[in-house]
DNA sequence: GCCTGTGAAGGATTTCACAGCC
DNA sequence: GGCTGTGAAATCCTTCACAGGC
């Protein structure tokens, strides 16, 4: 095994492979930790620490190879792969998520979607037929799928995840407005953009309020 | 001033405070952190010393009171009030978040929406008719907005993120697949599946991979 | 001279463990 | 007996600072 390394870290290599591809996008073939700790706000000692947990890429004096640093964080994260995903719940947010373009250009390919709703059953989605969610299971046990999508709402979202984890899923995106339980052998992220904002009005909250300096 | 509140801090009271909204719906009166830990995957130790930061407002030998515990995570987070947002950018996502009806019902209410694009301006999205960009500062000038969402491609957002930045918004929540700079007044907070994603594969592929035990 | 890689130091966050109260 | 609130300890993460190489 890979030694224990931070979760922070893993979170924080594919910002650096993103400003990494806008960087060759622009031409650049070398970047020090200082640029693109600039680029990122993030300071160069910290990029410099993370890569370290994988391999000395730089080159005193000059920096990092964009194009190869690129392609070894690719590696490491497993960019290089086509990923295949499960997405279920076709309501309002599960179609935006299904014909949103900004999976598949990075590997992530949307080859089954579920719902229970029969009204949608069957009805094109993305370029994909709408399954019962009844076939989750059979549809897993013969086709492989890496990562399931969460998109329905929060009351059902606990058994749709159970459901995901017993057929075999160890990595899910969860865009339920709540926080289900997994085995810790299984990846969870989850997509709230009311919580961010929610923590957000803290802090102008703060600046409002005349402070009782 | 708060006297320095961890942010790490600050990003889980919303979570606290969605945990208890559905204990109260059930009916429950009282909560213990060991209960609301179980709920949450966070451990009792870390919801008291969270909460520690703001007052005392468990009984000992009881727990906490359901409603009035989230009555004073809601004044504390400003979730007592509502919020005004604007949205730039109505593409499919920005379409996707305009309709999307979570933010509403938490007090989020989208009250002005841009684009560049003189196919879109004039339209209606959600309840509101697209302004066009080159609107945005005369808006904000003459409209209280306390919130920016910015949805516009990734080339775009940092020149979107500074114009919202330079028209007095201090908080900003970014789906643009980059990492936009602001000042350090200014709280921003992205939203990216993508980069989730990317994370989670990292995990996946270590079990994939026969460990070189 | 510039920049990486990295031990060591420093800082931040989490967990422990227990006094105190209901 | 059960549970909070909290200093102290432990752990985790970031930053420093510099030896070493280009």
């Amino acid at each position: 095994m890979t030694l224990e390394i931070p979760e922070v870290v893993i979170n924080r290599l594919p910002v650096y492979a993103r400003a990494l591809s806008a960087l060759a996008l622009e031409g650049e073939t070398v970047v020090s930790s200082q640029a693109l700790g600039e680029r990122l706000d993030v300071t160069p000692a910290q990029i410099r620490k993370d890569l370290s947990y994988f391999g000395r890429f730089g080159k005193q004096g000059r920096g990092y190879n964009v194009q190869s640093l690129l392609a070894k964080l690719r590696e490491i994260l497993g960019l290089d792969r086509k990923w295949r995903v499960a997405l279920v719940g076709v309501g309002r947010l599960g179609q935006a998520i299904a014909v949103y373009g900004g999976f598949e250009p990075q590997g992530f390919q949307i080859v089954a979607v579920f719902d229970s709703s029969p009204d949608v059953v069957g009805t094109e989605v993305g370029n994909v037929t709408v399954l019962p969610a009844d076939d989750l299971e059979s549809f897993l046990r013969q086709n492989p799928v890496d990562i399931g999508v969460v998109a329905v709402p929060a009351k059902a979202a606990q058994e749709v995840v159970d459901r995901l984890v017993n057929a075999g899923i160890r990595a899910i995106l969860n865009y339920a407005p709540m926080t289900p339980h997994v085995p810790r052998d299984v990846t969870i992220r989850n997509i709230d953009p009311v919580l961010a904002m929610q923590s957000m009005t803290f802090y102008i909250k703060q600046r409002d309020v005349p402070a009782a300096k």
